[in-house]
DNA sequence: GTTCCTGCAAAAGCTTTGCAGAAGA
DNA sequence: TCTTCTGCAAAGCTTTTGCAGGAAC
């Protein structure tokens, strides 16, 4: 999976997909923030560069990037949809204190399977929460 | 964990929290409904029972289980909250076709520790989606 | 009598939809 | 020219809040 900001300019380049000026900054938000924002979060920030930015288009352009397989969503908590440009497999940590969220490694192939057998597995998210070391 | 009928409104008891008719059906709701329903599933079921219900009740009674720790959100999609009786530790599969969720049994205690040293976690959940046997 | 619970109505908050104008191919 | 994209405004949904009446202790 793509994970360079040049590499997915191409990928959409290639599928057809216009690159607007609005769409290349929320990618590139998406890219130097790996902190999995909120579409507020990227709207609040974004705007400072471009004041006629509207929502509507951090969510359409949302929408498509995952749609496209380009980004995923992150439910970790049920009241704020927050999102993440790196298809890599990882967990997620919420920090209960500070909202943080942290990427982990998680070894997926070694997570129910004897309970499985006969489902097709698409996706597979792994959410923990608690306190971070900086805030403990 | 408690997870038989009879001992949760002994601990709720112990809580000194009153069980009310509508919070009683909501718990049995729960216990005899482990597919874990929406607040919309819940009312419209209950309602037949009780027709005077208000999703409020459902909504505060749900809130209350959460905060005792007796009940737990599960955030598996962005656009619709369900809820969990059962605490022991167990993952969740959401089958896309026909949006059933199923438990299966995760070995938590093998899960991302490289990454998280310094981290105090709470609280672990496992989402799978895909597609059910039933469905294939 | 005091505290807690219910449920209606209204408010709040997030996301989607409709649509007209602008931009790009 | 034709298609696609943007962004305002309005609509749609789910969840929360305020509050008055009622039930429990």
């Amino acid at each position: 999976m793509e994970t360079s900001f040049e590499g997915l300019k191409a990928e959409l380049k290639k599928r057809n997909i216009q690159i607007s000026y609005q769409r290349l900054k929320v990618i590139e938000y998406l890219m130097n923030n790996q902190c999995h924002p909120t579409v507020e979060r990227i709207f609040s920030d974004l705007q400072k560069e471009i004041p006629t930015l509207s929502k509507t288009t951090i969510y359409n352009t949302l929408k498509m990037l995952i749609d496209e397989g380009l980004a995923r969503l992150i439910t970790i908590e049920d009241n704020e949809t927050r999102y993440d440009i790196v298809i890599e497999n990882h967990g997620h940590f919420k920090c209960e204190s500070c909202g943080q969220i942290y990427n982990f490694d998680v070894d997926f192939d070694s997570l129910g399977c004897d309970d499985l057998e006969g489902f097709k597995i698409l996706d597979k998210d792994v959410y923990f929460k608690g306190i971070c070391p900086r805030c403990l």
